[in-house]
DNA sequence: CGCACGGTTGACCTGTATCAAGCCGGGTGG
DNA sequence: CCACCCGGCTTGATACAGGTCAACCGTGCG
């Protein structure tokens, strides 16, 4: 099982012939650029259902790209507590928490078979001269990871169980159509537990609040295939001054 | 009130005399170096108590490290919701989420008078090659920042409120003691309105949960003056497998 | 093919929110 | 300088959202 980790299969594909990299690299790259950028990646590896990426971890310190896939991060404390910090797609940078506290330890796991180019900040350091704009543009990465994290942190917070849901089920819907999927239909990759654990609830109440939703006409839902009916309404719940 | 928002009054230090230094950029640098580090700081200014740093704001992009006094930072929707994000004291760095989402605004609001050094970005790109791991060290602050938010959403997702008290007396006593305080004597410069917001609750249930840690002896508390007794039973509060 | 696991639903319980009253301390204005 | 007032804080009574426990079903994976 740990085989398809330990020898990554390499994949046949750069980043100038990756349809991601406007996404990836927004930078304007000329052509000579773009070759250093190919450098930046030391390995494009395959990741099975289920693996643990940050399992993968060399040593040396790196930036998680996903080409293709999905992923959800996980955090667990030593006294068996833990907590889905995030679900992660194509196009989204993993592996910016970096080093890790001794306190409790990040999973990175795949919940679908999935692909994912490997950046380690050396090379980064190393290129960086060459190309410009590169540093700010790992800047930003942060940036939008911190930002990410504030707005998970607002509805762990403050929101109540329906607030949650809605607000879930919106930002999936948004990010699928950031890349260009339907808005609409979406293809639930993750458990009902993983999205309990994710918005702080138990996977009972997220049963009950989705439910609720199919009740009232917001959502049609069998088993992992949904389709949002209502974006207004879901996102008069979601924001709502209650 | 704004007025000394508007006119920063100059503060006469440098990094080459500041007792933070170590803290700030632990670089171990020459004096070459240091005299280049000067040149990052573009400000060094006062802030007065309730007044909020982000509107300091001038376009440019830029880190902010806490020289002395203490911070909370505030997200807040347009809908009127609104969640403190996390305490800051002397050596902290903000500002890392960067330009901010339109979705809602971060506040940075000083709890009490202090002076904060302010770093643009632009001035970091400028000085980065004569400064051997300045750009890996302001990743480094990132990753700091990164994973400090996946502890809060950690308790924020998974922890009942004793649990949530409990964890917070933890983590202020250890940021006391980081910077040479007492780890048991603390001053609470947040009300407990901040601190419910914080940790997800109502401000009547921190309230009583800080009784029920007095009636245990496990803390003394006297308007914000605070005494832990016992930082053991308040770690196996925070910590032990329900 | 079978079984374990993901998911749903119901009944009940409890932790935290809500509502309300009152206290204390510090800042402000007369 | 004192009195007042407002905001921060505490404490009690009550309500209810969501957690817990349990039973059952479907399905997809091995």
């Amino acid at each position: 099982m740990d085989m398809k980790l330990k020898i990554p299969y390499k994949l046949e594909v750069t980043c100038s012939n990756c349809n991601l990299l406007k996404k990836c690299m927004p930078l304007g790259l000329n052509n000579y650029e773009l070759t250093r950028i190919d450098e930046l990646v030391s390995q494009r590896i395959r990741v099975k259902r289920g693996h643990d990426l940050s399992r993968l971890k060399n040593g040396q310190q790196s930036l998680y790209i996903i080409r293709t896939g999905y992923f959800k991060t996980v955090i667990s404390t030593n006294d068996g507590r833990d907590q889905v910090l995030g679900f992660h797609m194509a196009g989204d940078s993993i592996g910016l928490a970096g080093e890790l506290s001794e306190l409790y330890s990040c999973q990175v796991i795949a919940l679908e078979d999935s692909t994912v180019c490997i950046v380690p900040f050396s090379n980064v350091e190393e290129i960086a001269n060459s190309v410009k704009g590169l540093h700010s543009h790992i800047r930003h990465l942060y940036s939008l990871e911190i930002n990410r994290e504030n707005s998970v942190m607002l509805f762990l917070g403050s929101m109540n169980s329906e607030e949650r849901v809605a607000t879930f089920l919106l930002k999936l819907s948004a990010s699928h159509e950031e890349r260009g999927f339907s808005p609409i239909d979406l293809n639930l990759k993750m458990s009902r537990y993983d999205i309990a654990s994710y918005l702080g609830l138990k996977h009972e109440t997220v049963s009950r609040t989705l439910a609720k939703f199919i009740k009232s006409k917001l959502i049609i839902l069998n088993l992992r295939e949904l389709k949002i009916l209502n974006l207004v309404a879901l996102n008069s719940i979601a924001t709502d001054k209650h």
